[in-house]
DNA sequence: TCTTGAACATTGTATATACAACAATGTCTT
DNA sequence: AAGACATTGTTGTATATACAATGTTCAAGA
């Protein structure tokens, strides 16, 4: 049907490509959190983005972004859906291009009730990593965000 | 601003997190496939469908999905834009609610076109990975791919 | 045989995501 | 001070993704 050749191109991207194994393990991690968080209302996508400004306090969309590597306009319909929801304000801030994201009572709220159903899903999503790939996963993730943290500023 | 208690849990959600680090490896992961492959025409998410359809011969949808752990409706919509491409076609199988997904020629000379395009986006996750977590990854995603295979059905 | 339930794909709807183009503001250089 | 360039966010468009509901076909049991 192909020619050895291609055959053999296409057996190597199956059995080695490290995209379609991020790519499934995301699907997986993400559906546990998700189905784990459904009673409280709130994904992990936006539980993502309530958590990091909640840690830092009213910060510009561009920390966000950089922050966890989200595009701009991304993460500009996310806030949108948030602010619909009363999660996040928009705060006039120093630079007039710009405003600040702030987490409002309502937000904060909601992480406090989706604490234990993310204890749960952090178990799950532990039990389908295993431990050596969990290990090196959170070390390499949490230098991943690290590195995108921009010194000071909003 | 917040009660200690509740600063305490979003600290730890912040700190101790998978899914947000597993997203964002998942961002740039894809981001490297995705802009390797602008050339080719074709992203990351259609080239796993095509890879496994190619790999496997003539195959049921719900055995990519189970592979993959796609939705159904995931795959539905993919394998469409695929077809509108001429990278796919559909022939009937012998369960008549189902049909068999086929790789036409089209699809099988993108796949020929992308190797050079992967195996620059294969170095370049690598490098975003590490080794520790490349091997551990790898090892991980092979094992949950495996696990989604069926016995034996096309 | 008929019926009931399982298996399977598609469609409707919503969210998540990114790229390209744009608009507005700020900064720096001459 | 003026113009060039950088920074920042939003909007238009397309794809990716999943859940709920639906329709069709199959299989198994009464």
């Amino acid at each position: 049907m192909n020619d050895p050749e291609t055959r053999d191109l296409i057996q190597t991207m199956a059995h080695e490509c490290i995209a379609v194994r991020v790519r499934l393990i995301n699907r997986l991690v993400t559906a546990v959190y998700d189905e784990a968080l459904r009673g409280v209302g709130i994904k992990a996508s936006q539980m993502n983005i309530l958590v990091a400004v909640s840690m830092f306090g009213p910060s510009k969309p561009a920390k966000i972004c950089s922050l966890l590597r989200l595009d701009p306009s991304t993460l500009s319909r996310n806030v949108e859906r948030m602010k619909k929801k009363g999660w996040l304000e928009a705060v006039p801030g120093a630079d007039a291009r710009s405003h600040l994201l702030a987490v409002l009572a309502p937000g904060n709220a909601i992480l406090r009730d989706a604490y234990p159903a993310w204890r749960e899903a952090q178990k799950k999503a532990a039990a389908i990593l295993g431990g050596e790939a969990l290990d090196a996963l959170l070390a390499r993730g949490s230098r991943l965000l690290n590195e995108g943290l921009s010194p000071d500023e909003p």
